[in-house]
DNA sequence: GCTACTATTGTAAAAATATACAGCTTGATA
DNA sequence: TATCAAGCTGTATATTTTTACAATAGTAGC
C-alpha cells in the first residue's frame, strides 16, 4: 500500500521538477512523508525505470526513458486507477472521483498520463478527484473515453 | 580529430551494442584503438548525452536520450512565459494566468518546468491557466515563488 | 619570442548509485 | 501451528560515475 503510493508520488515528482540526484530526490519524498533510505530509492528508480541522463546544460536530471515508460506502464496506470477508484459522478461537466482515502493524487496521476485527449486537467485533493473535460467535450464522451482506457469502469448510478 | 572519432565510434558503440558500465565500453573503445581514461569517457558520454537507464530486465543499458532534448533551459522556459503572458488574478488561492489565444499550454508547460515549489500543478485552456498552489501555500508565498523565477512579474490590481 | 586563452586530458578524490546480505512481514499451504 | 516462499526494506559496502585540479597542446595576437 505505501510502496504504490510511493511510487506514484515519485514518477509525480520526476516529471514535474528538474532533479539531479538521489539525494535531493530523497528530500522530496522526505516533505511528503515518505521516509525511505537512498538503497530503497534507487530500487524504486530502477522498477519505474528512470535514467539519469545528461541535460544538455552541464548538468544531468532524471527522467523516464520514453521508451521504456511507454511500453507496458499503461498496465500499471489502470491497475493504480483501479486500486483506489470507487465511484464517479458527474457535476455539470465536470467529473468527481471518489477514491480511498489518501489515493487521490495516486489515481489522478493515473488518469492524466492515461493520455485521455478529452480530459484537460485533475485537481485532486485526498479521497476526490476533480476532472476537467477539455473545451467541449461533454460528460458523455469524457466518460466514455475513461471507459475505452478502464475496461469496466461504470458511472454512478444514484 | 582524434576526439570527434572517438565520439562517432562511441556513439555507433552504443547504438550497436547493449552496455552497462563505462568500463565495458571503455574495453570497447580501447579494442579499437582509443586508449583514454574512464574519467574522459564520461566527459564523452555527458557531451553525447548518453544515459543510463534501467533495461527492464534487472540491469542497465546505456542510450541515448532523445528526451534529452526536449529538456529546454530555464531561459527559455522563462521567455516562453514572457511570450504569452498577458496578466495574473487569483480567486481564493488558486491563481489564474491569462495569456495571449493559443498560448496557455507553452506558458503552462514553462510554469511546470521552472520548478516551482509553490506551485502543485496548472490546469491550461487555450487562453487560460489555473494555477494550483501546494497545501497550504497562500497566493502571496505562490505569487512570490513565482516573481523569484520570473522577473518582473506583476499582479494585476483590478 | 611571449602571453593569454581555449580545449582536451589524466590523476586522484569525491560523490553518487547499486547491491549483497539479513531481517521483517504477509500470505499460502501442509 | 509451523513452514515455506515472495516481497520489501535498511545497513553497510562495493561499484560506478563525476569532477576539481593541474598539465599539456594548440592558436591567436602582440
Amino acid at each position: 500500500m505505501e510502496r504504490s503510493v510511493r511510487l506514484a508520488r515519485l514518477r509525480h515528482i520526476i516529471e514535474t521538477r528538474q532533479i539531479n540526484s538521489q539525494e535531493v530526490l530523497l528530500n522530496f519524498l522526505s516533505e511528503e512523508g515518505f521516509k525511505v533510505t537512498q538503497a530503497t530509492l534507487s530500487r524504486d528508480l530502477k522498477y519505474l525505470k528512470v535514467g539519469k541522463i545528461p541535460d544538455g546544460r552541464g548538468g544531468y536530471i532524471y527522467t523516464f526513458s520514453d521508451s521504456a515508460s511507454k511500453v507496458g506502464s499503461d498496465r500499471s496506470l489502470v491497475e493504480d486507477f483501479r486500486r483506489g477508484f470507487i465511484s464517479i459522478e458527474f457535476s455539470g461537466s465536470q467529473g468527481v472521483v471518489k477514491t480511498l482515502p489518501g489515493h487521490a493524487s495516486t489515481v489522478a496521476f493515473a488518469i492524466d498520463n492515461l493520455n485521455i485527449r478529452e480530459v484537460l486537467g485533475t485537481i485532486a485533493g485526498d479521497d476526490t478527484i476533480l476532472l476537467i473535460p477539455r473545451d467541449g467535450v461533454s460528460r458523455g464522451r469524457m466518460f466514455k473515453a475513461l471507459q475505452e482506457r478502464i475496461p469496466g469502469l461504470e458511472e454512478e448510478t444514484g
